[in-house]
DNA sequence: CTGTTTTTGTGACCTAGATCACTAGTGTTG
DNA sequence: CAACACTAGTGATCTAGGTCACAAAAACAG
């Protein structure tokens, strides 16, 4: 039981039964269909996401009503808006499923305790947000650095399982391209 | 001595006398003039970097051999390529100094043997990185969202001291604009 | 303080990508 | 399986911002 969240603690730290079983305390589960939101604009962030199974998007829309994608996120991925959550205030985001969707959760209580009463979880929080942190740098110099046909080359190298999952209209609102620009991209 | 450093832990931890001396052993100290160079492409980064005074800049060259920049970062910011940095790997990047900087600079095994030795330093650093990674995203938003006006707009509000440090030149790749444009917004 | 380099503003042009509009496919769901 | 709503391709514009080129003004170094 709990394989997928065990294994993703593992990749970082080792845990004894005790241990994991404690972590676990701190966490609830919950499933989530097609379409729903798990949390939208104005909503208070109270959790952080461990997804066990599906795929998310969160994503933001500027005054024009037109969506931007910050981040897809699926198996093994840790999702929120992590400022919102950190401050537990109002989210400007939407985070929505793109298909059905388990999740561990934690508040940021849990999320401190945990820290707190299992050191060890603070070198894996550590971890995460460091490759989070190394991954958005990255994202960024491509932002300013490349054309939406290298970006999108990039994307499909990156996530060749995410071309299989996600429209190209959503590829293009992560890419920041318009969807008519990626469609002809390649033609 | 070492205020700047020992302040800046302390807005997240508190630290004895004993605790910052020893933190303190983990680091050594340096001054740059402007215009030298930290680290270049292809260097290995081995170090991270506390500035206690001055100014840097992090950028990158394309294809074009044009520069964009990443980041500046002035006093009490730390800076390095994060990625080749925990990865001891070479880096693409060039750290330079747009004016004269003292630094603090601490190799990974002093980060890691710290973080160890005295755990308290993982929340300074889980906090810094947690920062950072909110920080990075807010500017992928902005990216995709903004236009070059409301960008510098944005950057004028967020960093008004900059403002009068950094040419135009560099604001303009910082904000991935050219340099024309920028001079145009605001005429 | 003087020559050299860097920065800034501006004009003239050009092009990548946005926008709008329509058609045909492909799901999804009741 | 029928109806409706998303998704994708493509043509026809339009325009923000890039690029090139020059001159004035600062900043800097010897």
């Amino acid at each position: 039981m709990h394989k997928t969240l065990r294994n993703h603690f593992e990749e970082v730290i080792d845990l004894t039964d005790q241990e994991f079983a404690f972590a676990l305390t701190k966490f609830e589960i919950k499933d989530f269909g097609k379409g729903d939101f798990i949390f939208q604009r104005d909503d208070i962030v109270e959790h952080a996401y461990f997804i066990s199974s599906g795929l998310l998007k969160l994503s933001y829309f500027d005054d024009n009503a037109k969506e931007h994608i910050v981040s897809f996120a699926m198996e093994n991925w840790w999702e929120s808006d992590f400022n919102a959550f950190f401050t537990q205030s109002e989210t400007t985001y939407y985070l929505k499923c793109l298909e059905a969707t388990s999740v561990y959760y934690i508040s940021l209580e849990g999320y401190r305790e945990l820290s707190e009463e299992l050191p060890k979880m603070k070198t894996f929080w550590l971890q995460k947000s460091n490759t989070g942190f190394v991954g958005s740098q990255r994202r960024i110099l491509s932002l300013l650095t490349t054309s939406p046909k290298e970006r999108y080359e990039q994307f499909l190298k990156e996530y060749p399982s995410l071309t299989q999952r996600v429209s190209k209209t959503q590829i293009a609102a992560y890419l920041g391209v318009s969807r008519e620009t990626l469609s002809r991209l390649y033609s």
